[in-house]
DNA sequence: ATAATTGCAAACTGTTTGCAGCACG
DNA sequence: CGTGCTGCAAACAGTTTGCAATTAT
C-alpha cells in the first residue's frame, strides 16, 4: 500500500499547517507518482503541475517539497551525477532504496545492513555510528529485455 | 599508506595529461588533506590555495577536480544536506566511507555489503543489481568527548 | 480578522563555457 | 612550435528570499 492524499492532509492539519490549494495540486501528483513507484525531479513536478494550474509559482514547489521532507513524507535521493530525486513514502519507516537505472522506478527495500557488520565497523574504526544510508542501484524486470 | 602527490603526476602523464602549475598546487593540497584524512569542498580547495597563488581561477579548480575524479583518485560524497564534498583516494579500490559529522574525518571501509543480502534483494524485487553505495555516518573518538 | 501562505521578481550559489593568451612538452 | 591548459568574464541552472497581495482558518 502506497501513501495516500488524505493522509498528508490529516498529517498537515494536525501540525497546523494550512491545506491551501497549491498544496493540495502538488500532493495529489505525488501520491500519484508514489502510486507508480516512480521518484521525481522538482523541476519534473513543476512542470506537471503547470498544465493543470499555470498560477503555480516555482518557489511554492520548492517550498512545498522542504515542507514534506520535514514532516517525513518524502525522501531524497542525490544521483551520482549530482541530480536530486524525491520519492514518497510513509513516514518513520526506516528502509532504503533500489532505483531502476533506466525508468527511475523505485523499490523500497526492508532488508538493512545487518547490525553485525555495523559494530564490527564501530570496534574497528572506533568512531560511534549515528546513520547511513544505503542505496541500490540496477534494472527492474521490465528494463532487463 | 595513503596517496603521494607521485602517484597522480605519473598517472597524469601516462595519460598524456600536462602537468602544469596549477595542477601541482592543487595535487598537493588535496594529498595533504588525504593524508590527514580530511575530506573538503570545492570552495575550501579554493580558498586554500588562494593563500599561495592568488591567480588561479575558480574554473581551473572546478575542472581539474572533474579531471581527477576521471582518473579515479578523487570521490565524490555528496551529504544528506545536498552538499558535495570531495576525497582522495587511491584508484580502483571498491570501499566505501565513514564519516565523522563533527570534523569531517573520513574512514575508508573494507566491508562490504554482504553478497547474500545482495542476492536476496534482487531474488525479492527481480531487479538486477548493477551497483550500490554505502555511507556510513558517526562519530570519530576525538569528537566522542 | 489575522496570520500563514502565495506569486513574482530579484538575488544568490555553485558550476559551466567561450575565448584569447600562455606555457608545457 | 603546436596545442593543451589557463584565467577571465560572462552565461547558466537550481534554489532562496523579500515583499505586497491573497486566502484558509
Amino acid at each position: 500500500m502506497t501513501i495516500t492524499a488524505q493522509q498528508i492532509q490529516e498529517a498537515m492539519e494536525t501540525a497546523g499547517l494550512r491545506v491551501t490549494r497549491p498544496r493540495q495540486i502538488l500532493v495529489e501528483q505525488i501520491v500519484q507518482w508514489a502510486h507508480e513507484n516512480r521518484d521525481f525531479t522538482i523541476e519534473a513536478l513543476w512542470h506537471t503541475v503547470q498544465k493543470d494550474a499555470p498560477w503555480i509559482g516555482r518557489s511554492t514547489v520548492f517550498r512545498t517539497i522542504e515542507l514534506f521532507i520535514e514532516l517525513g513524507f518524502l525522501d531524497r535521493i542525490s544521483f551520482a551525477d549530482g541530480t536530486e530525486r524525491y520519492h514518497a513514502m510513509r513516514p518513520g519507516s526506516h528502509h532504503h532504496h533500489l532505483t531502476c537505472e533506466q525508468c527511475h522506478r523505485v523499490v523500497e527495500i526492508a532488508s538493512c545492513i545487518p547490525n553485525d557488520l555495523l559494530d564490527h565497523i564501530a570496534q574497528e574504526t572506533g568512531f560511534s555510528l549515528s546513520d547511513h544510508r544505503m542505496e541500490l542501484f540496477g534494472h527492474c524486470p521490465q528494463c532487463q529485455k
